[in-house]
DNA sequence: AATGAATGAGCATTCATTCAT
DNA sequence: TATGAATGAATGCTCATTCAT
């Protein structure tokens, strides 16, 4: 049986596998040209296939983008989730959520320019974006707060959904910054310059 | 010569005038239908004129954009420092910052959307915001933390511009939530709970 | 009051002209190569106008062939009526309808290609025809051969409607075979021939 | 060798067969959506074969078209050739013509759809339909006349030709008429009408 | 200054056909 | 023979911008 599965599995790879390199393809031409003015033919070409291949992938320009998205998205919340798992106090918890956070996109450029410009680029787009997966990340960052809380580690005197917001805002905009800056520098370290100020504030005690 | 100069000083009025006007109708239209799909003539109905006029006032349909950035900005920013200036503490300057940024774009939604969401539909846009009135009020924000750590009233293991992009990032994601909240609520209020985490951490001592 | 009403009528009628030479540039093109193969810039070309103007006057090559269609045979319906209303008997009014039928095709070779051709070139417009100015065409040959029943000069053994069909039907393939002929002669003059054998059959008494 | 001999006729029938299916397909599906509103894919679906399989029995979708209606015509002329073979008179022969242009169309409503509307789409295709079987067709027809003036049982003042166009006109609308009609009826039974009047003409004597 | 008709470059998508397997 | 993934040419329509009036 071997024999069958992986012929199957063979052809299922392939199929994967193109539909990989049209995303990658794409990541990379939304974030030197966005997304309005990307060429369904650029995207082919950095691919090197023609044109109407990408129609056998993808039904539209638009659902690559929400492709790219959801990809990113999905594997980025199962790992937090494994990873969290393993850790046992809210506040590290909340650290590696955001090391993550700035690691996965600082290793990728072309991502990252992707999820901090062009998913933000339309309220169509964000508003399905905020009902989709980046809800159930901001919901796991205010799950967290609200455990900090419980364990008499956190203060009460917070929302758990505004403190999350706060700190989701925060790390963007250390994303959206390192995207934007001339000079080249490395993403992650940025997580412990921001936990810093929302786990301990800026006012001297 | 009065008779010159008011001539002269009412043209001038009246074309600011129509200026501004196309300005509301684009800040509306682009607020409503996004950058990409609004269309000159949308932008001309709804401010009463016709296609072509638009373009005795502004080169392109991107010199509009701009234009809403650059006035807004402008005057957001005069007004920041008039107020601020009459501030003595840092805090008290930074606390008044953080309202009256939430105060001015929950004040005008339309110009919130193409704020938070039209200027970022582009690295090329975000790239020139950033080079221009946003690197000034980041900076802004910057130098009063500095202040602060003068006067001793904020720690000084922290570097003022990544705590002032983190307050920066904190507001922006609650102006963003805000615009995309289907439940209406005051954006202004918003600045205490940010200030709450920004000044004091979330941690009990 | 002239003074406006020309003004005004004017812009009408220019309208209307290139309304007009959008068509007839439509019928030529149609005629030559087809609707499905003749493109929108063929149309343009041969009007002298750029691409985009066509859809100025129409909004899309479908509404073009339909006005093709809509125009001309309200015309010729209109000057149908208008004839046969001075005509006494039903076998002289069905003659002045079977030469008009002619006369009218035969004068404009493009327009009866687009006729004969086009206009039967989908199940679709075929319909859409056939309920629309083609019934009260039809069916005003109906009447007039009803008429001539009750008048006795026609038989009563054949239904209106099956003659009317038959009558229409032998019209119009002179008019197609006329189309496809690469001899030229003049199409009217076989109205003569339908309506010896419609009338007279082609037995011998 | 009747081993290959057999092998060879085998495959052949099954050549024909697949070819067979195919057309079959191809009628039903031009008659549902026409000829270019059809996919060359629909077809093969249609006929339970994959895309790329209609390319070994037919060059092009053209000439899927093109077999159909030479398949039709060359059946329908050696029927109607045998049939008229054992009928005496002409206006017999001309009898079971009209009655068989009718059955076989009227028995057939997808074929019926394709000669009335798909063939007459493109004055490229009529040309060619006029030139081939269709021509032979009116010839029979013409040459029938003929003989009937001969035996003098037909008037000696119309062309044959004429006609012979004039009948298949009128028959040709019949179906036209039928194809597009809502009610259901028998289409053959419309023969005898059209001859009622090609006979005998509706004027009174 | 204002108009709005005209322009024409630009692009997502489709689909007949090919060809490696 | 049969497959169906891949190809890439082809085109209707949109819309920012211009310019004669």
């Amino acid at each position: 049986m071997p024999r069958l599965d992986s012929s199957t599995g063979q052809a299922r790879a392939i199929v994967a596998d193109k539909r990989e390199a049209i995303l990658r393809s794409a990541i990379k031409v939304f974030a030197q040209k966005g997304y309005f003015n990307s060429k369904v033919a650029d995207i082919a070409k950095e691919a090197g296939i023609a044109d109407g291949t990408v129609y056998l992938y993808f039904k539209s320009k638009d659902e690559i983008l929400h492709s790219i998205f959801d990809r990113a998205m999905e594997e980025f919340i199962a790992e937090g989730k494994r990873e969290i798992a393993q850790i046992e106090t809210a506040d590290g918890r909340l650290r590696r959520i955001a090391q993550l956070h700035l690691e996965k996109l600082g290793a990728d450029r072309d991502l990252a320019i992707v999820f901090q410009v062009e998913l933000r680029g339309s309220t169509k787009f964000m508003e399905e974006f905020s009902g989709g997966g980046f809800a159930e990340y901001l919901d796991i960052i205010r799950r967290t707060i609200a455990d900090g809380q419980k364990a008499e580690i956190f203060r009460h005197d917070l929302k758990p959904i505004t403190a999350a917001k706060i700190l989701y805002g925060a790390l963007d905009e250390m994303v959206t910054n390192w995207i934007l800056s001339k000079r080249k520098y490395p993403l992650a370290p940025m997580a412990d310059e921001v936990l810093k100020i929302f786990f301990g504030g800026i006012m001297k005690k």
